[in-house]
RNA sequence: UGGGGAGUCGCCAAGUUGGUUAAGGCACUGGGUUUUGAUCCCAGCAUCCGAAGGUUCGAGUCCUUCCUCCUCAGCCA
């Protein structure tokens, strides 16, 4: 035992921390669940909660799931999974207006895609925020019959007005002073829709004067006439998220409500309602409480939402999943896999500060589980012929191929060679630079997998581009033969046998803008995307691989790693992506 | 100029109640292995913790002052 390597520790970070100190100290220990969310008296008739915390991911359904969210979902799905608790998936379902079924459909895939489920044995926590609406409503009488919230008949532009400033104190509402059986009497009657659109709005009674701006009355009820995705018509008033959230996790029992840094301002709104909820008996200790941590920052990337569907409706992509975008379906179609991005969560930590993270640290992520993942197979992206000027013309010789040089046990594959070969343009050079080793006049190379050759002379066309470059093979040198190492060569080049290629279409991506900071000083970020961020080819691939099937992932040797498109593919004529080139230490 | 946060190596990020030579990852630089200029391996990489003072035998960790950045004035989330 004392022989065996330390498991690697968990990379630690303050969530982790208030969690550990938070079990070591039984917080949750007399915490109750039965099974479904509910106010006090709900729970109450529970067991003690089996999940030692609760946490939760509770998207907007308003928009596709971007790398930002993968974040998050990695942070309180794993954080449930390593600490004997449950994590819900939760739809904050709040605002009608924003919200539908299209959007609650691509969110629970792409969270599944990451490996996540919400199915924790006979109990499925997957929750809307929509359904405790009855329970939010009574929520907000019951602070009015305890003088904790009034109805406020200002017009929006009034309250801005009696806001304050920063610096200055608000004023008082000239409604404050209702009574509690006025104000019953109108939140019934906003209800029941008996006041138009924005006339009349729910506020909890704080304080005008705090210099917290969200405790100055902050709006928890408005009166809006829209069809919600899940309840309808049935409500014409809908709670604001200040009001709904610390609600939605105090009946799930969450026990850690981790969300983003932008939302610390209202932790002390967060739990004066809930203090007021508990008083009134409707919630029972111990309470949810709030964390916060600072949010992804990717460059080359833009992950607002309001900037990511500038992208898609200005036809900049194509689609809420075109392969260069940072949504998590855009990833996903660029090649990016699940535990890429749980290497890249685990890498980056979580703390408060905010930080930008390189995008080459999410890349290093997706080569480093592709290397591991990948059979390698062969592709002349930019194909010149090669002519072996003393082979045979119409033989056909078997080469053999590892399919994975690390991991013999995957075996090996024979591709056919011949007297026509395709190769890489970049693998010849007329006039070679300092430090090339690969194909040059009187050169010698290494056909990968098959013969030595000499170059014994090239052909140009009227442009005075390369098209074939000829050469003379070693016969006694064959990989896997005894004479294979009688002559030692730097270089080692791919190719593909002219007759046998498969010519495929290849997109190969870039990064979608051209700066590390798109839009940054006053710079429009439209203006940094990079115009050659992808760029469509005719590749000619080794024959196996058009057998490929939508998603089978190929490390191309020599150029990266690749998948076949799981939308533009066709059975016996699949389509590649590049999800990311190969590390290159040679410069260019 | 009010409130709330954050400032540790190029990029992230650990640093318990102050105690000996400031984790780790990525990047980078050397060297080795290699029929991918890939992978892998080995070594190097902050006398310094936003700044300046102070307390202490001893401070990234405590005190004071200052600086920089983020965030809040939706009937969005």
């Amino acid at each position: 035992m004392s022989s065996e390597k330390e498991p690697i520790a968990l990379a630690s970070n303050f969530i982790r921390a208030i969690v550990e100190k938070d079990l070591e100290q039984h917080k949750f220990a007399r915490k109750k669940w039965v099974g479904s969310p509910g106010d006090a008296a709900h729970q109450a008739m529970g067991q003690v909660d089996a999940a030692k915390i609760r946490t939760r991911f509770p998207p907007e359904p308003n928009g596709y799931l971007h790398i930002g969210h993968a974040k998050s979902i990695f942070l309180n799905f794993g954080l449930a999974r390593d600490y004997g608790g449950i994590c819900h998936l939760r739809f904050d379902d709040t605002n009608p207006e924003k919200e539908n079924q299209e959007y609650v459909d691509s969110i629970t895939e792409m969270v599944h895609w990451l490996g996540f489920g919400w199915q924790n044995g006979k109990e499925n926590n997957l929750y809307f925020a929509s359904n405790y609406f009855d329970f939010m409503y009574r929520a907000a009488e019951s602070l009015i019959e305890n003088g904790h919230a009034y109805v406020d008949s200002q017009t929006a532009d009034e309250m801005r007005m009696n806001r304050g400033t920063l610096t200055e104190p608000g004023k008082n509402s000239p409604d404050r002073d209702r009574s509690i059986a006025e104000n019953l009497q109108l939140f019934r009657e906003m209800r029941a829709g008996k006041h138009a659109d924005g006339s009349l709005v729910l506020r909890a009674k704080i304080d005008m004067a705090s210099p917290n701006i969200n405790m100055r009355d902050p709006a928890i009820y408005r009166v809006r006439r829209a069809h919600h995705h899940n309840t309808g018509d049935t409500w014409c008033i809908y709670p604001m998220y200040t009001f709904a959230h610390p609600i939605e996790d105090a009946l799930e029992q969450i026990t850690h409500s981790i969300c983003t840094l932008e939302f610390e301002d209202q932790r002390p709104f967060y739990d004066w309602l809930l203090e007021r909820l508990a008083e009134a008996n409707l919630l029972a200790h111990p309470l949810p409480h709030q964390y916060e941590f600072a949010r992804l920052n990717l460059t080359y990337v833009v992950l607002s939402k309001r900037k990511l569907i500038d992208l898609v409706e200005g036809k900049h992509v194509n689609g809420w999943d075109d392969p260069r975008l940072p949504t998590l379906a855009g990833a996903r179609r660029r090649g990016y896999v699940a535990e890429g991005f749980k290497l890249f969560t685990d890498r980056i930590g979580v703390s408060k500060a905010d930080s930008w993270i390189e995008y080459t640290i999410l890349e290093d992520c997706m080569r480093e589980v592709l290397n591991e993942a990948s059979e390698r197979r062969i592709a002349v992206l930019d194909p010149i012929k090669l002519v072996i000027d003393n082979y045979a013309d119409n033989k056909t010789e078997d080469c053999f191929a590892p399919n994975h040089p690390q991991k013999p046990e995957l075996g090996k594959r024979t591709v056919p060679l011949t007297k026509e070969l395709w190769i890489e343009r970049e693998d010849f050079e007329e006039t070679p630079p300092k430090g090339f080793f690969r194909l040059m006049p009187d050169g010698m190379v290494r056909l990968r997998y098959g013969y030595v050759v000499k170059c014994t002379g090239f052909e140009k066309d009227a442009a005075g581009q390369i098209t074939t470059v000829r050469c003379e093979y070693l016969p006694d040198t064959k990989s896997g033969t005894a004479g294979a190492d009688a002559i030692k060569v730097k270089g080692n080049i791919h190719w593909v046998s002219a007759a046998h290629a498969y010519a495929a279409e290849v997109r190969l991506y870039d990064r979608l803008f051209k700066e590390a900071h798109p839009g940054e000083g006053d710079r429009d970020y439209i203006n940094d995307l990079n115009p050659n961020s992808v760029k469509t080819i005719t590749a000619q691939l080794e024959p196996s691989l058009k057998d490929a099937k939508p998603e089978d992932r190929f490390q191309f040797e020599r150029h990266g790693y690749f998948v076949a498109d799981r939308k533009d593919s066709v059975a016996g004529k699949p389509v590649f992506n590049r999800t990311v080139t190969l590390r290159d230490a040679w410069q260019k």
